[in-house]
RNA sequence: UGGCGGGUAGUUCAAUUGGCAGAACGCCUGACUUUGGAUCAGGAAGUUGCAGGUUCGAUUCCUGCCCCGCCAGCCA
């Protein structure tokens, strides 16, 4: 089973489904659409997994097909049951439902069965030889490889071999088995790969079962023909491997052992994977800032994987959205972060409730406004959604206001508070800076301001204007947090593609900023874990499900007023 | 160096049997506003890698060259 990636968004066509289509027209698979996504479970999944997912499922539920969700678990010292389990959640996360997770290892007695087919064919022998001479003969992409002396072995002497193998006669490393193709093939794919390998390690799900495991190219292609796949989509870096793919099935099918008929075998396609500037989307370098401590975890906010942008507070259906608007094609191609965030920004003006809050407070005292008074004024949830309803926010004499709204020389074009100018308070009055405060050191510590009482909900019945709205939280009834700022986590926007240095040079140590003594208005203390929230004039906030009263900023609001500083330098 | 895959605004993608090169993001300008930041409108932006060829007409077809990526794990 599978759910459509966005149903309301039209999905733009691509090399991929243009193929899907023919197939479908000249009844190639008798109408049939299978895709799979085959993650090892060796890390969590980022956000270049994402663009895979939206593809494989996305296909599948536009030509009425299906999805399923494949752990290519042929690698026993590297995977893990956990990444098993965190990789379906992250797959229901992105918006897809798998059905029931398939696994490369339930085919091991097939595959192995199969390689033995292969071997009594003459199609594969066992090398005794070890990883380095089995290198060194491959040659190079001028120079053909040259045979292995053990290439010339029978049928009978490659069987019992390959069998005592299985048996764990064998230490790890001594023999290989390998498919006897072409030595001299101008592909280094083609000359004579190794297909199985012996490994004394612990599998996370066939326990101590099996000592020779199949590589890749030797479980890949079968596992996909096995389920029923048709169309095996997988990244730019395996187009190399695609005749070896075919070889494979193609041997399989002559012999009669695919399932299906040979027409209807699996046929691979590949795609540009997904890249973004500063970041690093390999799950080896991810891995390392783990593992070093450079982040918190797999699901740190500053983390490029489908945990940590959860936890930032990317929406699901912007990843969604932004997998369909970069579309699917074979150039490499890098995206700027600006565009998914534009994304993010899209889905979460749409959902988010607004709410105030003050990160860097100063005080201000409304002298006319009188003392121990309050009043609750009614505040939109979400303009851009009139069901999200209404709140109440108090108002009282002392009020925090963002220091960086108040200027006591106002540059040009500041249209914010200074002595002896007028501006809205959201949802209350307008008030008027009526002198500062001082403290010992010459900074300024407070505001005495005075309001309109004729101007309650924000508007002057004698029609005079005022140019801008402030937020703002009643210093009595406010609740103290910590606002979580992030932003890029590499500072240079290739990280990977500065010649002869290291990524990690370029780590951001500002990656993380944390913002501590804000003042929350009241309601913030009932924020749901993973909830989204703008700060008015601030950004997309979202609440962490484990940090009571810590909000992680999204992503912040354009800010024109930002760019115009800028410029003033 | 051999093989394979690519090259279209700053960036990423489109361009339906060869028919006026478009969109998004970014950038610039403006409007509006009880979020200066939401929202809306407009604008700039291209020798389609280069050079030939076929054609009335080429991003599209052909030839040569240039540039980028991937491939020489018992990783996937």
């Amino acid at each position: 089973m599978s759910i459509p990636a966005e149903p309301s968004t039209p999905v733009a066509s691509d090399f991929i489904r243009e193929q899907v289509q023919r197939d479908q027209q000249l009844g190639t698979y008798g109408g049939r659409v299978q895709t799979r996504f085959p993650p090892e479970p060796n890390g969590y999944l980022h956000i270049g997994h994402a663009k895979s997912i939206c593809l494989n499922f996305g296909v599948a539920a536009e030509f009425g097909g299906i999805c399923r969700l494949r752990m290519d678990d042929t690698n026993p010292e590297t995977e893990d049951e956990d990444f098993v389990t965190g990789i379906e959640q992250d797959v229901r996360w992105l918006g897809f439902e798998p059905g029931e997770t398939l696994y490369a290892s339930d085919y091991f007695e097939t595959i192995y069965r199969w390689a033995e087919r292969l071997i009594t064919e003459g199609l594969a022998y066992v090398d005794d030889q070890d990883a380095e001479t089995i290198s060194a003969q491959r040659g190079g992409f001028t120079e053909p490889g040259t045979d292995s002396p053990y290439r010339t072995r029978t049928v009978e002497e490659n069987l019992d071999l390959f069998r005592r193998m299985r048996a764990g006669e064998y230490p790890d490393g001594t023999r290989v088995l390998r498919a006897k193709i072409d030595m001299t093939d101008p592909n280094p794919q083609l000359r004579d790969p190794v297909i199985y390998r012996i490994r004394h390690a612990h599998h996370h799900r066939t326990g101590d079962r099996w000592c020779v495991y199949p590589n890749y190219d030797w479980a890949h292609g079968q596992s996909d023909a096995i389920e029923g796949t048709t169309h095996s989509v997988c990244t730019l870096e395996f187009d190399s491997h695609r005749p070896l793919y075919d070889w494979f099935l193609e041997r399989l099918g002559e012999l009669g052992e695919l399932p299906r008929p040979l027409a209807e075998r699996p046929r691979q396609y590949e795609f540009a994977r997904l890249q973004l500037t500063h970041t690093v989307l390999s799950k080896r370098k991810l891995l390392h800032l783990v593992t070093n401590g450079l982040v918190d975890g797999w699901d740190d906010p500053r983390m490029p994987t489908l945990r940590g942008l959860r936890r930032l507070g990317y929406p699901a259906a912007a990843l969604r959205a932004f997998c369909a608007h970069i579309g699917v094609a074979k150039v490499n191609s890098i995206h700027e972060i600006e565009l998914l965030e534009s994304f993010v920004r899209d889905e979460l003006n749409r959902i988010s409730e607004r709410r105030m809050v003050v990160l860097n407070p100063i005080k201000v005292v409304i002298e006319n406004y009188p003392e121990g008074q309050v009043e609750w004024l009614e505040a939109v949830n979400n303009p851009e959604d009139p069901a999200a309803g209404t709140r109440q926010v108090p108002f009282s004499r002392e009020l925090w206001l963002e220091a960086e709204d108040f200027m006591e020389v106002p540059a040009p074009k500041f249209y914010r508070l200074s002595p002896g100018k007028e501006v809205r308070l959201r949802y209350a009055y307008f008030i008027k800076c009526e002198s500062v405060v001082k403290d010992a050191s010459g900074a300024v510590a407070e505001l005495r301001c005075t309001y309109d009482p004729a101007t309650f909900g924000g508007q002057a019945p004698d029609g005079r204007k005022v140019k801008t709205t402030l937020h703002w939280v009643s210093a009595a009834h406010a609740v103290q947090g910590e606002a979580r700022h992030y932003n890029r986590l590499f500072t240079e926007a290739h990280p990977d593609a500065q010649e002869g240095r290291d990524p990690l040079e370029f780590l951001n140590p500002e990656a993380r900023v944390i913002v501590t003594g804000a003042r929350f208005e009241p309601s913030l203390a009932e924020a749901q874990p993973f909830q989204h929230i703008q700060f008015e004039r601030l950004g997309y906030y979202c609440a962490d499900p484990e940090l009571a009263g810590v909000f992680h900023r999204t992503v912040g609001l354009r800010d024109d007023w930002a760019k115009i500083r800028k410029r003033q330098g």
